[in-house]
DNA sequence: CGGAATAATACAAACGTTTGTACAAACTTT
DNA sequence: AAAGTTTGTACAAACGTTTGTATTATTCCG
């Protein structure tokens, strides 16, 4: 391998030169930078990205932790922050969690270790604050959480509109004629699904509708658990859901089937996150769309423009067949 | 950050010392080992990955490159990768190329500039060759290919058993009845899709079926070029597709729909990959499964143990209502 | 034209680790 | 007990880059 010292002894200048001439330093001729990228060029010298790491104590790496890389969302978070990134010439490490506090604190190392310029997180089901993130991260490496942010730690933030978002799902299902809309609501440790139960409360209130406890069922992601949920909202006599997240919507969508009832007339569900599934199943699904493309774009900015401010995505509601229960609309 | 020369400076020892004893040299005694464990312990000592790296000329970062990891498939390979790689002490660097040959030689070179310890890699559909591969890569960096490979590279490749599968999918379409059988065939400088053609093709002739190449359809890939073959199959008198994708399947289906075929009664159809929506979907499309997973685990350990060798991980025909026209079974 | 100011380059130390070689001490062996 | 062998540490040189300071060359001004 080529080293600059190398440049440096063809040229006759010391490699303190070459470095500077590389690197765009105003010391140098410009004669001189002409010369050395010339004969950087000829030699094919390739910068050492782990020397140059070292010496700078940080590296052009942005790390990013996600709970899963499958899950739609995330990877499109990635694309979107990745196309901003690639472009200021940082690469990007991804690390999944899988919805471990453990594996989230290894993460979190790892990168640290890694001398990471940045990291870009959502944190996993299984953290309940964000004490270990500071903690690993000391304050020297930039931070912006994404989708599911612990608003106590400082730094930048991105989150979607869950509030408005779970709002317009709720009076949608509402509109559609629906009367007793339950809500599968997540998990409470994370502010986005808090949020969204509160959106799906105050549609309720401001429907004229009462708000029954009973019909909150938490901790429900997954298919299985959203299959049972779904099994104890229609016990409980409930005509519609609002589910904040589309895997569970889909076990709640198994429920009602397995109960004999009919999407949309018997019984109406918005999921959340628009999967692709959710477009091209029968009945379709109606969901509430978030837009991670653009999520980790902004990620990527703020991390790039040091700022500390939140960013919101706004959601989308895809109304779909499986609320349709009014003929006269219907995505794709 | 606290150094080794901290913790040899406490001990009254030298940094070689305290870098033998922390990884596990046998030239120091039990006794020192201990000691400097404590101490390092003591003083929240982890060792800087940088420095490390630079000195050994290799780092722990494996570096994995896909077409896009939110493909079903490729976060699946991934995930099995970094079952295995975590384990042994390694991170994984994700780098996408969005299926372009720019974008990889790009990500190639990042790796290498990063001094991975070794790459994990399924080619871009725009690379027609792996010259660039091991021209970037070099002799150093051990190189394992998965899913698509160019057999004329150099180092350990794990891939499906492509022939039998696809050979396997257009038998079961026969048994269904079906006899007008075409194929969306992919890309042919993937050996894969090579490989599905030839099963495809194979499998018509056991069948005493004939060849007719008018109806095997090149570059489909994604959903909007699957609806365009498909529709020039369905003008072709073709009863059933193999489609070597899932999402060209898709379009294929939409195709069929416009048509006012139905499905699987007219028209009958098994894609390859069995992505989520497959299952999904009304009616659920029957799929040949890959085990991306298993994959992703054997190139893990291909890249661990250095071998140089081919591994052949079996595909599995998930058998759906897209196909089922003897409605005898019908696999979830 | 001398001296100050500026520009361009050279020098050298540092980043924190690893590792070959040298050295000293503690054991064997005859 | 001297010579040889093993064992444990110390020493020092890397790895390739960056960057503060020193030095030399150039320009400017009165």
């Amino acid at each position: 391998m080529v080293t600059i010292s190398d440049i440096a002894a063809a040229l006759g200048v010391t490699p303190s030169t070459v470095s500077r001439a590389l690197s765009g330093s105003p010391r140098v001729k410009e004669e001189t930078r002409l010369a050395v990228e010339k004969m950087a060029a000829e030699m094919g010298y390739e910068r050492n990205i782990v020397a140059s790491n070292l010496r700078k104590g940080r590296s052009d790496i942005v790390g990013i932790i996600v709970p899963r890389i499958h899950r739609n969302f995330f990877s499109n978070v990635i694309g979107g922050a990745e196309s901003i990134l690639e472009a200021a010439g940082y690469c990007v490490l991804i690390c999944q969690t899988h919805e471990r506090f453990d594996a989230e604190v290894k993460a979190l190392r790892t990168l640290r270790n890694n001398q990471v310029a940045g990291v870009l997180m959502s944190h996993a089901i299984g953290s309940e604050n964000g004490d270990h993130i500071r903690e690993v991260l000391g304050d020297r490496i930039p931070l912006v959480q994404f989708d599911r942010v612990f608003s106590e730690l400082s730094g930048a933030k991105v989150v979607s509109n869950n509030f408005e978002g779970a709002y317009a799902a709720t009076k949608h299902l509402v509109e559609q004629g629906y009367r007793r809309i339950g809500t599968l609501a997540g998990y409470m440790n994370s502010e986005a699904y808090a949020a969204r139960l509160e959106g799906y409360r105050q549609a309720l209130r401001d429907s004229g509708l009462p708000v029954d406890e009973s019909l909150v069922h938490y901790d429900t992601i997954v298919r299985e658990t959203g299959f049972e949920a779904g099994l104890k909202a229609i016990a409980a006599g409930c005509d519609a859901l609002y589910s904040a997240g589309d895997f569970s919507a889909l076990g709640a969508i198994g429920a009602a089937r397995s109960r004999g009832l009919r999407i949309p007339e018997d019984f109406g569900i918005v999921g959340t996150a628009n999967e692709a599934f959710t477009a091209l199943m029968t009945p379709s699904m109606s969901s509430l769309a978030l837009n991670p493309f653009e999520m980790g774009r902004q990620a990527a900015q703020a991390f790039l423009a040091g700022e500390e401010g939140t960013v919101v995505v706004p959601m989308e509601l895809k109304v779909r067949d499986s609320s349709s229960r009014n003929k006269q609309q219907s995505q794709p």
